[in-house]
DNA sequence: TGTACATCAGTGAACGCGCGTTCACTGATGTAC
DNA sequence: TGTACATCAGTGAACGCGCGTTCACTGATGTAC
């Protein structure tokens, strides 16, 4: 059956959603295309009119993952009182909520792992909207330029990585006790 | 043939340091039995005899790893002037040796997020080591008993996941400026 | 002291399963004439 | 205006491969008698 005109892309969309989801969850490994074509209600043969491979289909779900964030911190932006930016950024980040969402949380917390272990040649499209997403925070921290986006990579690498321990964590106070503790941290430090 | 008695141990040991590495370097998924053992000049069906399961070796692999950096901080620790023990940790973790050599690097930064995708009472013994291992590095933070623990999570966290975003960058000048940066900052914010 | 038997680390074929990818096919709609 | 043909998103069987795990077997050494 031929479908209208823009269902093509909506099809395609709909399996980056699911995809950017699955990925984080489960991991590249853990994530089979067969099992995520089926919750689309669609049949594994089909994926191939939308994407080369499943490495195709990993770049765009982590660019789908970041834009997520990328709008979450755009949000938080623009709710917070003036000054209070970049407070605003780190509690979006380092909060029990994102902590236990990983399906929609930071890919970065998610996926950087896998990534580091991708080819050099591979890892060069993952890394583009990646920084782009790193000056965008570095807008709101004090400083020269070199200086805020040091800080913004540090800070931004850094809640990555306290997140993936905290999601490691067995102890749901634990777990917090991790999120508050970097928060603390993290607004003294770069605040200053 | 029939072995002298401690065979069957070296031969153990032998299987976990390379398990050690390999894991950390290409993750669990990307790490098979069967060519770890070939690299042993031994054959996969022999494993058994060493382990239940390939995720018994996991656990083994990651507490083996976690000695090593644990023995590297204590080196550093040994070497280091008096009150300069925490720098000598951030020194320890932070530079470009560390991170070109994922295979005997952290643990926590090369397989965290494969960690935390685990069921939560398959965790359990993964985290044992590793609060001791945070444990130790809080002996070197000042402060109180409550806050050195809150600081040292946070500093190992954040030290890891700068790790592993460094290891995803391209360029080597790059990083090195992520590694720099974030030791910078580290020392500045904790030494303080 | 010598002999028969038990032990067990290691071997390698085989099993079963999951998964990424390919491919011939379907059939409703758009298009050319 | 009507008809024949092209298109192409989606289907589902099939392929090929890798991998974790099992299992019957080997054979040198330790042990019981």
């Amino acid at each position: 059956m031929r479908y209208p005109a823009e269902h093509k892309q909506q099809t395609r969309e709909r399996i980056v959603k699911a995809a950017a989801r699955r990925f984080r969850s489960r991991g590249s490994a853990g994530a089979a295309i067969g099992d995520l074509m089926r919750d689309l209600r669609l049949t594994h043969g089909g994926f191939y009119r939308h994407f080369d491979s499943k490495e195709d289909l990993f770049l765009a779900a982590f660019e789908h993952g970041l834009k997520q964030s990328r709008r979450r911190v755009a949000e938080a932006v623009a709710r917070a009182a003036p000054g209070t930016e970049l407070q605003a950024i780190v509690n979006t980040y380092l909060n029990v909520e994102h902590c236990d969402d990983i399906a929609d949380g930071c890919p970065v917390a998610a996926l950087a792992s896998e990534l580091a272990r991708r080819p050099r040649v591979a890892r060069a499209p993952f890394l583009r909207p990646l920084k782009d997403h790193i000056r965008e925070i570095a807008r709101f921290i004090p400083g020269n330029e070199a200086d805020r986006t040091r800080k913004a990579i540090t800070l931004f690498s850094g809640m990555a990585g306290t997140l993936t321990i905290a999601r490691a964590m067995i102890d749901d106070q634990e777990r917090r006790m991790v999120l508050d503790a970097a928060k603390r941290f993290y607004l003294d430090a770069v605040g200053r």
